[in-house]
DNA sequence: CTATTTAGTCAGAATCACTGACTACATTGG
DNA sequence: CCAATGTAGTCAGTGATTCTGACTAAATAG
């Protein structure tokens, strides 16, 4: 994990600076639209299905434990982003879904996104955006234990 | 933010994924090597130049405060791996360097990099993880503008 | 039916990040 | 030279996020 030795920076590196920045663009591009929520929250909020999440799942999504899934989720909560319903399927369970505004802020945040995408497409060419997309989609399977059924 | 049906995985994700697999695999690597040391502290640890670093320029590649630095570093500093000297060229000034075996720790890092790189090529072929690193080195400019903070 | 697993909570603590205020040294312009 | 301003780093206080461990309740396997 070093710097600078012989132009070599790390994949490691590589990977947490394009992250980092592309997070930070979308959390501040909602922050100006009035949504209130922090990195975290928001990466777990990014893992709501369409039809709802169990917490179990978004904690393994998320990669943390379901006591911090449950904390950010009351968050969320108390945010007015997400609400806790029964799982009718499982009593001991809950379905965390996105609430209208969840849902305005979900899409202000797809929107966020595509703009990134498309500045990142300006200076390195579609065909480059594309191609880094391919990359990591099939590093995906590799990589994520956590596969969601969608 | 999303990750349903008919739409892609952001690309935000896909970084995520990826860049998360890559950072927790070198820090189980180099604990199971004996090496002690969080998540933060390595990505801290990993900025430090060869010839020794500043605490300020290590906050900014880091994208933390310099008081978040200060505080790794003195973990750091009393985990042995790093050391704090004065700056011959400034007098308020410290560098930062690594000790022997923050040196070891490093350079089992750099081992533990090059296994993740060759899995990865494994599965997905040499060609793609070059391209893949090409791109996200072009990306690099675009958007690590470094701003210091604080 | 009992034993085990799974979903989630509560309580307590550690880590890591922030802001604000401060000291000490460096640099710059008159 | 020296006053003004800028920069390097620290101290103090706080907030956010995460963890571990112990727990309840429901589901499931034998």
């Amino acid at each position: 994990m070093s710097r600078e030795n012989g132009a070599q920076i790390s994949l490691g590196t590589l990977l947490f600076i394009a992250q980092r920045a592309f997070e930070e663009e979308i959390v501040a591009n909602l922050h100006a639209q009035g949504f209130e929520f922090s990195l975290s929250q928001g990466r777990l909020a990014a893992r709501i299905a369409e039809n709802g999440s169990r917490l179990t799942d978004l904690a393994s999504a998320a990669g943390i434990t379901k006591q911090s899934a449950g904390y950010l989720v009351s968050q969320l909560e108390a945010a007015g982003l997400v609400q806790r319903q029964d799982d009718p399927q499982d009593a001991r369970a809950q379905l965390i879904t996105l609430t209208e505004l969840g849902r305005r802020a979900q899409l202000a945040a797809r929107q966020a996104e595509s703009a990134i995408e498309a500045a990142w497409q300006e200076h390195l060419g579609e065909e480059s955006i594309a191609m880094l997309r391919r990359q990591l989609e099939a590093l995906r399977p590799l990589v994520d234990r956590h596969q969601p059924r969608n």
